[in-house]
DNA sequence: GTCTATACGGCGATAGAC
DNA sequence: GTCTATCGCCGTATAGAC
């Protein structure tokens, strides 16, 4: 609620929550300084003790607005109720929109929920209905795959095989760019086009992969 | 050398990298405190700067021997003289054990090359010929697959494409560990049939991803 | 080579004025 | 709500005895 003083407080305390995303992002938590933020958001250091009191809550803050989009974005593309390889290309697609505006947050709760896990799963378990989405979303996508097996169009499959196969191939190139620039020479124009590629073949590439031998 | 002192010189210098990996694998180089290593070694602080003379190159020296280890492990397979199939069993089956032996390496190589990489990766580089194994390795493979397409076996695919679809499907389901358990349920259990099934399947998955469309 | 003891610096946290 | 100033701790680095 705004007062006379500052009319516009909201803003300072987003401008700190924005600052320490960055700065958390580039970093990583533990090696993050405050003063860096406080200068980011353009405040001084003990601001961020008024809104925040310490930097682990500053941190969560951070990570919780991050996966509260993330996940529920994630979910409720995997959750719709498209058929099968309508399902697969939306849930690629709007992946990669997110990866091309923000390719380094895979990484950063990666990285955070490694040294972190949990608090943070504890965290954004109290923020969203984890078990729940994922029961229905598995639940529904399962059935759709058993659905494919009868029709002889797919092996047996698991829901969590698929899922996890479809992040692995999305996210990693991401959230391991720099493992893989030193490892494979993945440059950022490889990047590029291995983007384009999964939006155009990677649902179809999935399916061939998940599909019986041929007879 | 040792010397009268202590006979086994060399023990300590081992015992106290020893520790540091240990230490830095789990909390991460910026969250892991010197005196934890000191403890996990039993010795003193004292002698971490003795021998490493600070935290950093501390760091350096685990790092490197992690790298040098698995880049050339990786890359032996993937240049081997076997038919592409076998090669690309062989490289999975290689990668498996690898991760069976110690399943968090691969979270801590990339967290820590988030926030490094252009020191690591020049420390790499200085310490194995990057480039050349590249070349080489995916020359021989880019062969390979040119072969398969002209025997109408394979689509088109260039080695990088090949490479990091199945480093990604290999490693991420180790190294976003915690993520995975968080977002989709992904536990010990599964975690290790989905090994099984790679160790099993996921040669000929690729192969199948990158087969060409039934005509 | 290994230890004890300590110096040094920096970071997070806080008090208090405005 | 925002700032200046400062505290107190903790981690790294180091000196020096054995």
């Amino acid at each position: 609620m705004p007062n006379k003083k500052n009319p516009d407080a909201r803003a300072t305390e987003d401008r700190i929550l924005d600052a320490a995303h960055n700065v958390f992002v580039e970093r990583g938590v533990a090696a993050a300084r405050t003063q860096e933020i406080a200068d980011a958001a353009g405040v001084n250091k003990a601001l961020l003790h008024y809104y925040y009191r310490t930097k682990e809550k500053l941190a969560d803050a951070v990570f919780l607005r991050v996966a509260v989009t993330l996940f529920p974005r994630l979910m409720g593309a995997l959750g719709s109720d498209l058929p099968l390889r309508d399902k697969l290309r939306a849930t690629i697609e709007t992946q990669s929109k997110a990866l091309a505006a923000a390719p380094f947050l895979p990484g950063y709760v990666l990285c955070e929920m490694r040294s972190n896990s949990d608090r943070l799963s504890k965290l954004l378990s109290e923020a969203v209905p984890l078990e729940e989405m994922r029961t229905t979303v598995f639940g529904k996508l399962q059935t759709q795959l058993d659905e494919e097996h009868a029709a002889g169009r797919l092996r047996p499959t698991s829901a969590q095989e698929l899922v996890v196969a479809l992040i692995s191939m999305v996210l990693f190139p991401h959230a391991g760019a720099h493992m893989l620039e030193a490892a494979v020479g993945l440059d950022d124009a490889a990047r590029q086009r291995l983007s384009a590629w999964r939006r155009a073949e990677l649902a179809d590439f999935l399916l061939r992969g998940f599909a019986p031998d041929a007879p």
